[in-house]
RNA sequence: GCACCCGUAGCUCAGCUGGAUAGAGCGCUGCCCUCCGAAGGCAGAGGCCAGAGGUUCGAAUCCUCUCGGGUGCGCCA
């Protein structure tokens, strides 16, 4: 096991898989020491140790890591809770990891963990650098996010933004998490609304002319489509000059979602938000891949001829019992049945949004993640029914929706009026603020709670506003290094992984690495309950944490970064602000934020 | 009427597959710069986790009901 062989030995590793962090390797240990005790005589054989926990107390008093172990076998056991934990903290404590293994409360277990412990959380976060936190729990596992997915009618506004940096960071995540993503864009260019988007062109069409038009209710009144109509009349001149809808409308139609599709791809560009795949709807109409899936459905015996009842409580003036062609999601959840059908025989919207998600489910994804607004609430159930029917069970749904954004200027509310065409676009916020802001920012709330944006707040820089407060953390670790490095040391990763690290052993700065550790699990809880937003809190802690011990070396000298005079003692100080950075860096990296050296 | 989301400190919000005395920021009170960036830090006061039952060793967390707020509910995507 030489040189190069690290992964290997990561790999083959005598603790078990290539990123198990601390506390499953400490809840490996327990679960050695309680086979030790069931060999021993000491526990009946054969409990189940599924339910046994480590977990960092609420109390730091309480020690480094509990574990419930005595409590939760105490039942199966038939033994009382004190009794298993004196014994199991008994070999716990011989264990070189672990400093002191008290029993406490109703049976807990605290553990205190051995300093050289931390310091080799240090090191290793330096000599991983961004993969430390990297999981394999996501087992390569294809997953499939999709995201934004705004019709293809005008710029995105802020809304749309909120959707596109959750979407993004949950994306990053689950990849940071060993999980295979694509980042997925429906284009809803088959349906009723790219009609009217093509219409308003041509009025503008009419308008590059020197013709006097009027936006009449029902199109898209908007400034941005002035340009497309002047493109629409370099492209063709005056051929639809006079001519009716029969002869323009499917050219001027495609013609206007490819502009609008370029217009959202730059705003997407804006905030960095890169899509794998841009899925058309249209591409499903006319090529029997509607049919097709709900063939499937009918094979299944999940599509009937039937009559809804109406809605109660509130009855569309217009009602009238109708016979159409249903979707039986009720077997799969849904509350009722759900029509695919038109009356007049056209497919509804869900008709093609179940062939595409067919399609998704039929490219062999584990797992299916649709990002919506919170308005779209209502087709949650159905599209988990019918993702549920597609694919036999197989593939989970996971619907994550995005609660409004409320923007605030100065404190007062931002008004937006979409008829007057006046509404914030994503490229008004990025410019205002950029988007790095725009971004963290955003993921400061989680997904389902609203979300106050408030322009002038967001750009403060004091403790309140988070942006800020983790940048600056990072601004500052950049700044020991680089003072470092006027002082004749150089303090780069390879001298500091090297560096001696057994003077680390202060209880703030050990504070500081206990928080470091705690990196990898909170990982993995984010990406298992696809909430990115933990990344950001967790960071604002850190950050937290870091500000506390540099502010402490104001008092006591020894607890500075850089020991005048004294190189060794400043390379291994160093050592800890740099393992901070590396994990600041790698959380703003999977929320898409770029680290800063320095404040200005 | 039904479904989904929400209700935690004065305000804005976290809270892990159920864990011990429920946390942070703001605001309030009092402190810390001959010192690596005070754009920061420390300490204090402040809570019936909307309410009532249930599940169990143990509930803010899971289940049921009630109250209060938001969103959605065939021929719009």
């Amino acid at each position: 096991m030489l040189t190069l062989q690290g992964e290997v030995v990561n790999r083959a590793g005598r603790q078990g898989p290539m990123h198990m962090n601390l506390f499953s390797e400490i809840r490996s240990l327990v679960v050695d020491a309680l086979a030790a005790m069931e060999a021993a005589g000491e526990l009946p054989s054969g409990l189940d140790t599924a339910n046994v926990t480590v977990e960092p107390p609420r109390d730091a008093l309480h020690g480094d890591m509990a574990t419930n172990a005595a409590m939760v076998l105490a039942k199966p056991a038939g033994a009382k809770p004190r009794d298993i934990a004196e014994t199991l903290a008994r070999r716990l404590a011989e264990d070189p990891r672990i400093e002191t293994a008290e029993v406490a409360g109703p049976g807990f277990i605290n553990l205190r963990l051995a300093a050289t412990v931390w310091q080799g959380i240090v090191s290793r976060i330096i000599g991983e650098g961004a993969a430390f936190g990297r999981s394999d729990m996501g087992a390569g596992q294809k997953v499939n996010v999709e995201y934004v997915s705004a019709n293809p009618t005008g710029p995105l506004h802020v809304g749309h933004t909120r959707g596109a940096v959750f979407g993004d960071a949950l994306a990053s995540l689950l990849d940071y998490a060993g999980h295979d993503v694509t980042r997925e864009y429906y284009i809803n260019d088959g349906g009723a609304q790219v009609d009217v988007l093509a219409r308003s062109v041509y009025l503008r069409y009419l308008e590059a002319h020197g013709k006097e038009v009027e936006f009449a209710d029902g199109t898209y009144p908007g400034d941005y489509l002035i340009a497309v109509g002047e493109a629409l009349k370099e492209k063709v001149g005056d051929a639809y000059l006079g001519q009716g809808e029969e002869v323009w409308l499917s050219d001027v139609r495609d013609f206007a979602t490819a502009k609008m599709m370029e217009l959202i791809r730059e705003d997407l560009a804006l905030l960095g938000v890169r899509m794998d795949v841009f899925f058309s709807e249209k591409s499903l109409y006319g090529t029997g891949r509607i049919e097709a899936a709900l063939a499937d459905l009918e094979a299944k015996g999940l599509i009937y001829e039937g009559v809804l009842e109406p809605p109660k409580g509130k009855t569309p003036e217009d009602w009238e019992p109708r016979e159409q062609t249903l979707f039986k999601s009720t077997e799969h959840g849904d509350d009722v049945d759900r029509p695919v059908k038109k009356s007049d025989g056209a497919w509804t919207y869900f008709a093609p949004d179940i062939a595409y998600h067919y399609d998704k489910v039929t490219r062999g994804f584990d797992q299916l993640i649709d990002v919506f607004g919170a308005d779209h609430g209502g087709y949650v159930k159905r599209m988990k029914a019918a993702v549920s029917a597609l694919s036999g069970g197989r593939v989970p749904l996971d619907i994550k929706l995005t609660q409004l954004v409320k923007l605030f200027k100065n404190g007062e509310p931002f008004k937006m009026s979409k008829r007057a065409g006046t509404f914030i676009t994503l490229r008004d916020v990025v410019d205002e603020v950029g988007a790095d802001v725009t971004r963290f920012v955003m993921l400061t709330r989680k997904n389902d709670a609203p979300l106050d944006f408030d322009f002038d707040k967001v750009m403060e820089q004091s403790r309140e506003n988070p942006v800020f407060y983790v940048q600056y953390a990072h601004a500052r670790v950049a700044s020991v290094l680089r003072k470092a490095a006027e002082a004749g040391i150089e303090p780069s990763d390879a001298a500091l992984q090297g560096a001696d690290l057994s003077g680390l052993t202060h209880e703030a700065e050990l504070t500081l690495a206990k928080k470091l550790a705690e990196w990898p699990r909170l990982v993995e809880i984010a990406a298992r309950t696809h909430e990115p937003h933990r990344i950001a809190f967790y960071l604002n802690e850190l950050a937290s944490d870091f500000h506390a011990l540099w502010n402490r070396g104001n008092e006591e000298t020894q607890l500075r970064f850089l020991q005048e005079g004294d190189a060794a003692a400043t390379l291994a100080k160093i050592a800890l602000p740099r393992a901070t950075a590396v994990v600041i860096s790698a959380g703003l990296g999977i929320l898409g934020v770029t680290p800063a050296q320095e404040m200005r």
